[in-house]
DNA sequence: AAAACATGCAGAA
DNA sequence: TCTGCCTGTTTTG
């Protein structure tokens, strides 16, 4: 259940412990045999996240990466995998601080050893002291190993193989991502795209095609830190309105990208802000609060759905 | 033990 | 707007 952050802190693990070795893949549950087929026993060259897209790109041979006209030129075949609802990367073995401000992998310093980390729902390390590599455990869709690390794919919604034309197509086709493009025309692309439809602004922020990364839970929070009722009709957003929900979500992204964690509270002191990374119950100023009473004006938090999802907003401070 | 639920999305109707 | 799919965890009976 994975939101943009959590997929740019699994690209940046294959970079870090993946990219720049040769991959032993295999399908332990069978459902990607013939991906595995294909990719076995080929270097990792690349890593990269578009919103909530990941792609793990290989190489034909090792080492000599050519001059490339762009980063999809790089490999021959490219992994993408799409979590969904369920999906998760269990990861094993050597396992590099991502950040300087990692809470959920533990302890900073050199890499680690026998230390796993699920990332997908949440973040969470796993006990793991067996032998390396672990037997896989539960249904595992893909295994991609190196001598070190190994990332143990579940649940995807999404894992095929492309080509560097299908990748360049389908990320043409995303909305922008903050992360990867922070530009001035970025944030217009995104201003624009709002304003020109009538849908409701809460149902644009999800649409990947708006905006990429953002799922439930930052659409509720977004909306709410702008104070923005989810049901105004893009169209009538004022373009500043949507310009500081652009400025916004970059900032989130990129505290969740450091942290790991979804920390969406604009009210709390740096004390509680500590506590709140490990306390999953004082991250949110609505989501999930249906009922209780609204931390800015204590209204009671409103639950309702929204084209099939649980729409979080206070109604008294989002207008 | 069974059911409900979850940070998502594609495809049909 | 609805249904189906993917898997694991939590809640209910």
């Amino acid at each position: 259940m994975p939101e943009g952050h959590t997929v740019h802190r699994i690209a940046r693990r294959f970079e870090l412990d993946v990219v720049g070795e040769v991959a032993r893949v295999t399908s332990p549950q069978g459902r990607f045999a013939d991906g595995a087929r294909v990719l076995d026993g080929r270097p990792v060259v690349a890593a990269h996240a578009v919103g909530k897209h990941l792609f793990v790109g290989f190489g034909p041979t090792e080492g000599a990466a050519q001059p490339a006209p762009d980063r999809w030129s790089v490999a021959s075949s490219w992994l993408r995998v799409h979590l969904g609802l369920y999906g998760a990367w269990d990861f094993h073995g050597r396992l590099s601080p991502l950040t300087p401000g990692d809470v959920a992998v533990g302890s900073m310093g050199a890499p680690r050893l026998r230390r796993s980390v699920r990332v997908g729902e949440g973040e969470s390390t796993l006990a793991d002291d067996g032998p390396f590599p672990p037997d896989p455990v539960g249904q595992v869709r893909v295994r991609v190993a190196t001598e070190q690390t190994v990332a143990d794919l579940r649940g995807p919604s999404a894992c095929e193989l492309l080509t560097a034309d299908e990748v360049r197509l389908l990320v043409a086709r995303a909305g922008p991502d903050p992360h990867l493009d922070g530009s001035a025309a970025a944030r217009r692309r995104f201003v624009e795209a709002v304003r020109a439809r009538r849908v409701a602004v809460g149902q644009l922020l999800m649409d990947q095609s708006v905006v990429s990364g953002i799922g439930n839970i930052y659409r509720a929070e977004l909306l709410f830190r702008a104070e923005l009722d989810p049901w105004t009709p893009g169209r009538t957003v004022p373009a500043e309105v949507a310009g500081t929900l652009w400025d916004d979500w970059a900032v989130l992204l990129e505290d969740g990208i450091t942290t790991g964690v979804m920390l969406t509270r604009a009210d709390l002191a740096e004390g509680d802000r500590v506590r709140a990374l490990t306390d999953p119950s004082l991250r949110h100023a609505v989501y999930g609060r249906a009922g209780r009473p609204c931390l800015r004006c204590a209204a009671p938090v409103v639950v309702e759905p929204m084209a099939g999802r649980k729409l979080y907003r206070c109604p008294a401070c989002q207008r």
